[in-house]
DNA sequence: GTCTATATTGAGATAGAC
DNA sequence: GTCTATCTCAATATAGAC
């Protein structure tokens, strides 16, 4: 069941395979059951393997974490089906993003953690983060920029303005809920579109279903 | 010079000055070299003493840090000049602050890596920064529904939301700048109010200046 | 109060057998 | 490829002299 058809004789082609595995793994441990317990020994132990053997696929800790984060983007990608379709809907892309976030804690600590620590310049994880934090920003602004000249969003700010506030608040919003979880983060990313929202004439498509708004 | 009247007689009175010392010079050191160095060795090094002098007054190493920030927050609020008079324009505030930490990277480096890490349930410092982040929603919402009821701020969402947004915003454009220093925290900061604004009749106060803004 | 010196711990990395 | 065992290192914490 899915060998494919060309031979898998490429160098290293088992290896990288099980890389993969690993951290498909290693990402649904760490979502369970947090990212506590995620020395390398103890996520080692958690994928089946000693210390020693998974340092085996991935050369340090550091590299081991960026491409964990490498691969988590990779299926959070794929599950908003944006592979080939690209995105339209921003606003519930963002809300469907933060819904699925509430529902792997682990994650979340393991993005924050992470992005903090990659602020370090000699961090292995920084030059993911950066290609990734500009990837983020320069997709919303596209869209919101699109969304502008439709009408539904304000100009009087420039979407790589927006796009960047858009960003921190979802960082931000990340963080708030690690500290405490008590309130809906896909509600208030949906109350930030709410601000973004341009004052005349609101969305061009759904006419305000005014009233039943979550939070 | 300011010995001030009453005998410094209590127990610990000096004790509890050179510790207040240390902190400000912890806060200065850091706020220049970064958090880089922070070890408990470094920092105490750098205020003068040797690593066991310095645990001679804080216990712990965890402790030390929360202290510092608990000392940061009251020079800044001192500085805002919020002592005695209460804040009362909020843009203001919060863009004063902003223009402030962009020039002390490493508290800023500081605070929202021991705000990462105060996210353990067990992390020492995490009953400071429940307390804190309680107290600066609740400042902010404040501020907020006078303004609301000004007119000069969006009612289409409950202050509590709007503040809890703007902490977000704050802290992720924090996350940002620390990754990569190439915008203007202050002014984003600025245009987040923009978004605030409500959108028929803007300030009470300021006919909009149209045209130049920052950034 | 402050130092020097040391104990302790915990983690990541490495060598070498299987 | 994977394990066991070991090395190294860094950092906090502690003991005890001055």
């Amino acid at each position: 069941m899915g060998h494919g058809a060309s031979k898998p004789r490429g160098p290293y082609a088992k290896g990288i395979a099980k890389r993969e595995e690993i951290l498909e793994r290693a990402l649904d441990v760490i979502a369970r059951e947090g990212y506590r317990k995620a020395s390398v020994k103890e996520l080692a132990e958690a994928v089946g393997l000693s210390q020693a053997g998974l340092l085996h696929y991935f050369e340090t800790k550091e590299e081991l974490f960026a491409q964990i984060l490498r691969k988590r983007d990779e299926l959070a990608l794929a599950a908003l089906g944006a592979d080939l379709a690209p995105i339209e809907d921003l606003r519930g892309a963002c809300i469907t993003v933060a819904q699925h976030n509430a529902e792997v804690p682990g994650l979340v600590e393991l993005f924050v953690r992470l992005a903090v620590a990659a602020t370090d310049p000699q961090h292995p994880a920084r030059p993911f983060f950066l290609e990734r934090g500009w990837a983020v920003r320069t997709l919303f602004a596209r869209l919101l920029e699109k969304q502008q000249a439709a009408g539904g969003i304000t100009d009087r700010l420039p979407p790589e303005t927006l796009a960047r506030i858009l960003q921190a608040v979802s960082d931000g919003l990340q963080l708030q809920w690690l500290m405490e979880r008590d309130f809906d983060m896909a509600a208030t990313m949906d109350a930030v579109f709410d601000l973004l929202a341009a004052p005349g004439g609101p969305a061009p498509e759904q006419p305000p279903p005014d009233g039943d708004r979550l939070s």
